[in-house]
DNA sequence: CAAACGCCTTGATAAACATCAAAACTCGTG
DNA sequence: CACGAGTTTTGATGTTTATCAAGGCGTTTG
């Protein structure tokens, strides 16, 4: 591990406040690895052995049945992933595979509960993250239950725009394939739903889209705090 | 507060494990009511003043947006609701309605906190009751996005099912209008899945729901311990 | 008991979304 | 630079789901 890693995986609101000594004796217990792309770490059903931290890279979590495959979420440094499934010792119910060159931290479910059994302030602050994670997930179920595809979209974009500093020109983080399952959609109805947006002035250019006319997507996407500001 | 009551919220996971004094200090700062059907009792949006628990009766989760709303879940005797909007001290992101004659425990965030700072027993019961929620929304996603209304109603039916009993018959718990919004359809659309499902052994009649042809009706909805096992 | 109401169902139609196929494009590699 | 593999787009079509309208059915109520 790079001696600069180290203060980042701190940083985090889950480890911030934990003891000094269970936070070092936590990751003494640690490995780190180095993972290329569309390498798969978890796969749904395998007993949650570790709690996986992206400290480089992407990480895509999806989930499978009826031979269909979705996308749950994107996690990007620094942030930890199935925390849920390790402090339950269940299964993962989501596969986990790389989307870029990685580096990940994996830390033993027993050391991890064990860190939390010995140091309150830091089961306090696994509260506080769990409920953070509880009510995404809540706001994602909204999100898919009462917006079209059309309009998740128009709000993703948005959503976009605000954490890449508000330019006009926003970035997608991963190929349309994976945006569409993100989505919960088609690739080619993504490509239609671009189209859609057209007029919105959204333009879309490989990776790169351009959004002119902020104020009629914004009509159209009809944003709510209770569903797309992560503060709430 | 009845006399027996008190066991019964006591025997919850999340209590179980709590100190003695804790739990009944925090209950001296309660409040039980009553409620007459169809009333809500919290809004999304509003600051999370209280820990709720279905003491007797039913309570409907649900969310607007867009003029649409959606029902998340349907919460029966005796659990809680809107945790993870009282640890986090923000807004909740449902509102919450009686479905039936109720009567609800009203827990103050603060009393709840307090007892979560206290008792180091109760905060390691609170991350096992957050986790497991967490992974029952995940499972609630993954079901919206990966199954169609027709297979969702199947599993639902072969739930409902399990939880009553195993008995070829099995009974709506609430009205179709709400199985519709809580499976993510219109309740014309539920009619038309219970049509589809006739051919699989389904016969309704009113709130009462005859499977025969369960190996059928299994084969159709294929359900997966990683979407509808409760205990995983 | 008849009217009125709410709930559910059915029918017709439209919108949203998926699937299949093929063309256009991108990008790394020989 | 041309090739080839993979991604994206476009077109045609079918399925799934929503919407609008009307009718049936049971329950309540005057």
């Amino acid at each position: 591990m790079r001696p600069e890693d180290i203060p980042r995986i701190r940083a985090l609101p889950l480890f911030r406040d934990m003891d000094e000594g269970a936070f070092a004796e936590m990751l003494q217990a640690a490995y780190l690895q180095r993972f290329p792309p569309q390498v798969q770490l978890v796969a749904e059903g395998d007993p949650a052995d570790f709690l996986y931290i992206v400290v480089d890279g992407a990480v895509e979590m999806f989930a499978n049945a009826n031979n269909r495959e979705t996308t749950i979420m994107i996690v990007e440094p620094v942030a930890t992933f199935i925390l849920a499934a390790v402090l339950r010792d269940a299964v993962y119910l989501m596969s986990a595979r790389t989307l870029k060159p990685s580096r990940v931290l994996m830390i033993p479910s027993e050391d991890l509960r064990a860190a939390m059994n010995k140091d309150a302030a830091f089961a306090g602050a696994m509260v506080r993250e769990l409920a953070t994670r509880y009510r995404g997930v809540i706001k994602q179920l909204k999100n898919q239950k009462l917006r079209t595809g059309v309009e998740r979209l128009a709000n993703y974009l948005l959503h976009l725009r605000q954490v890449q500093g508000g330019a006009s020109q926003v970035e997608l983080p991963v190929d349309k394939r994976t945006v569409a399952a993100l989505l919960g959609m088609t690739p080619e109805n993504l490509s239609r739903a671009f189209a859609t947006l057209r007029p919105y002035g959204v333009a879309v250019e490989g990776s790169s889209v351009s959004l002119t006319k902020l104020a009629d997507l914004e009509g159209l996407a009809k944003p709510i705090g209770l569903i797309d500001d992560p503060n709430v």
